[in-house]
DNA sequence: ATCAATTGCGTAATGCTATAACGTGTGCGA
DNA sequence: TCGCACACGTTATAGCATTACGCAATTGAT
């Protein structure tokens, strides 16, 4: 899928999640907006919904929270399945991918003629900075 | 870890896992043990955080609720990482283990001196039955 | 036996996450 | 011009989880 033109909305939620360190919440996207004019949790979701739609932001559903996805210029859908590595001490997100996790995952999946649609998959830990 | 005696709401929300034939949410099994005499969340949260420590029951984080663990003799702990398919027809979850995704996850997170301590792998699509 | 620490429990209140149900405006092709 | 699709705004509500308080039972050291 190719991009299309952001509205402004997803523009503003957007930068905001480029620009964040760690994953927000939408929540937070929402506080960070209210200067911008947002006022209601809906207007987040919304744009959010389309972005993920348009797989420049990633959901990580152990924390409930967002981030732009770490590859702007590829189709992050076409990575096969996206793995993150979440700190909980600096809330850093590291966003990778690896051949061979796919190719088993799918080979039980079909294995059990499971047929996929979604996948998640979420390491919580302490990053190599934050590590003792 | 070995499990210790479950206490009396510990057992009736772990009875009420192992009876169903599909995740539950917390508030699906509050509603469940209210004859039981179950008044509030926090009765259900409180078990399930311990059912979760013996790792007699697990968490989907994908649709917030809770399954028990289909191993229900060994410890779940000790077989490295858990997965899970979820069917999103009839509500199914099968949980497998492999060894080669372990071993690839955890060397990609050793080459980023990543110390895990959580894991979440949840694969949500249709199960061979619900598939068309 | 007593005291302190721990653990589980009950209740009320609150906070965080997400969606439903309205209606409005705009652009665009039939 | 009509109808449709889409984005948007607002209010209300639903669903998930935790904080804070106090009480009761257990254990274990003194």
């Amino acid at each position: 899928m190719t991009t299309p033109m952001l509205t402004k909305n997803q523009s503003l939620v957007f930068d905001v999640l480029t620009k964040a360190e760690a994953p927000l919440s939408a929540y937070t996207i929402l506080d960070k907006l209210r200067d911008q004019g947002f006022r209601a949790p809906l207007q987040v979701y919304r744009a959010l919904d389309k972005l993920l739609e348009y797989g420049v932001v990633h959901r990580l559903e152990s924390i409930n929270s967002f981030v732009a996805c770490a590859h702007p210029n590829e189709d992050c859908h076409s990575h096969g399945l996206v793995a993150f590595a979440i700190c909980e001490s600096c809330g850093q997100v590291i966003e990778f991918h690896d051949h061979e996790v796919d190719h088993r995952l799918m080979a039980w999946l079909k294995s059990q003629k499971f047929k996929a649609e979604k996948s998640t998959i979420e390491i919580r830990g302490h990053c190599g900075n934050c590590a003792a």
